[in-house]
DNA sequence: TCAATACATCGAAATATTTCGATGTATTAT
DNA sequence: ATAATACATCGAAATATTTCGATGTATTGA
């Protein structure tokens, strides 16, 4: 187990745009970048830094083909921080 | 699956000196505030912050008898965030 | 090549969080 | 009653985060 893994993890979905746009990419399987504009009302920089903060967390796979970038959840780390939880309880 | 207690916890245990008083409680059974200030170096007003984040999330349980705090995990929450995180992967 | 699209980055403003010292309150021991 | 203990609260300073408009970069279509 590491912390700052956690903690970093815990961060990125801390907030209430970053968490809604975890749960939406849970939901449609993927998206684009484009797509979160229209779930959150958040301006495109907006975006980016949160979509940043996601990917640098380990939570959210980025992968960015041509011009568009494709998100998909990181199931590992979603089972990862289950185990995690379920060890505390 | 409520979304602002996901977030609210996830805030909570998004601090490495939050985080580690979960750890150390989850470790030792249970914990009163003093024992903190030796894990984290933590000014006293500071450690009553913390504890306060975790318990108003309910992450915490906060039980005071006289004038100790007695401050055990919530295994109920860590349960429930288990199984949220269960869900996304 | 030129224009449009999809994001990323920058600098700055607004806001929130963390931390402290000082002080307050309730409880226990003497 | 007095003093000590265990926390809580307050106001302020330092720091971090969020957000924006402006601009930059890479890719695609016409």
């Amino acid at each position: 187990m590491d912390a700052s893994v956690i903690a970093k993890a815990a961060n990125a979905i801390s907030d209430r745009h970053r968490l809604a746009i975890l749960l939406e990419i849970v939901r449609k399987g993927t998206c684009v970048c484009a797509d979160i504009s229209q779930l959150t009302r958040l301006s495109q920089p907006a975006i980016s830094h949160h979509v940043k903060i996601l990917v640098d967390a380990g939570v959210l796979i980025y992968d960015k083909t041509g011009r568009t970038v494709q998100l998909t959840v990181n199931r590992e780390m979603m089972k990862y921080l289950s185990a995690f939880f379920q060890g505390l309880s």
